[in-house]
DNA sequence: ACTTTAGCCTGTCGGC
DNA sequence: TGCCGACAGGCTAAAG
């Protein structure tokens, strides 16, 4: 479900909820996760002050003074804060029981995502790796062209690679290439300084838009207001297979790359 | 060092 | 109706 702008979304929509509540208790209903949920997340975020909630790549990280919780929504999750006596659902897996009477509730039929800890001084393995956030001065087209060197790749698949951007999902990925005229199957290593900036550019672009327009809605997402995003209604090849390009009437096409529905024009991109 | 593949899960949709 | 396969916004680990 989630990429960079649903994740953002999710964080601003949290944010006035949890920061300065504490959380009085867990309550664990399915820790069969990505990853099991560590003993250290149960053992030290029980009794403690939310201090600030931040985002890095599609991880929430939810700071606290021994350290930080670390969340990822995978393909399917959401977090809502609720009041307490909401009844159940068949996915709602953990609730954080916060002091002021509303749960913090995490529901995700796939299962994809998780919930992990970092102690406050440490980098947790996951986060280690990734590469820059797209909307910081950190990432850029020398940054894309740089790194693709030598790289058979396809362009699409390297710009989803979180290593060298995060946050950019299979949504964006597309509708970013798109903007730039570029053909999603083109080796990495075979694109442009110049085309690179202009990638950088749109992804920068993209990202930022749908982040103001609150997301993409395409089967449930919702904000933690309930809300659903407004991006979808702007997606110009993303899920429009044989519909006309909205720039030049072609059919848009589909193919897979990197085990992963890609969309695109065959006039504009090349 | 890079690339590809398998796999984690459930729900939904289209075709028969 | 129901069954079955394909597919879905992510990501890691292992294999090649």
């Amino acid at each position: 479900m989630p990429e960079l702008p649903e994740v953002e979304t999710t964080r601003r929509g949290l944010a006035p909820h949890l920061v300065g509540r504490s959380v009085v208790a867990l309550t664990i209903r399915q820790p069969a996760l990505r990853w099991p949920i560590p003993h250290e997340l149960k053992r030290h975020l029980p009794g403690q002050r939310i201090v600030s909630i931040e985002r890095r790549a599609k991880y929430l990280l939810v700071h606290t003074e021994p350290g930080s919780a670390l969340l990822h929504l995978g393909m399917s999750g959401t977090l809502r804060v609720l009041p307490a006596a909401t009844p159940i659902g068949a996915h709602d897996h953990i609730d954080w029981h916060l002091d002021s009477g509303q749960v913090l509730r995490y529901t995700d039929p796939r299962r994809f995502g998780c919930q992990l800890w970092q102690a406050r001084a440490d980098t947790h393995p996951l986060l280690a790796g990734l590469g820059p956030e797209p909307l910081s001065d950190a990432f850029n087209g020398d940054v894309l062209w740089l790194r693709s060197r030598g790289r058979s790749a396809s362009v699409k698949t390297f710009l989803m690679d979180q290593a060298v951007v995060v946050g950019v999902g299979n949504i964006y990925a597309s509708e970013a290439l798109f903007a730039a005229g570029i053909h999603p199957k083109r080796a990495a290593g075979a694109v442009s300084r110049e085309r690179y900036a202009r990638l950088a550019e749109e992804v920068k672009r993209i990202l930022a838009y749908a982040i103001a327009r609150g997301g993409t809605t395409l089967r449930d997402f919702i904000s933690p207001d309930g809300l659903p995003g407004y991006f979808e209604q702007e997606l110009f090849v993303y899920g429009r297979e044989a519909e006309p390009c909205r720039v030049c009437a072609t059919p848009i096409r589909s193919i897979v790359l990197g085990q992963r529905s890609t969309f695109f024009c065959t006039r504009c991109q090349h």
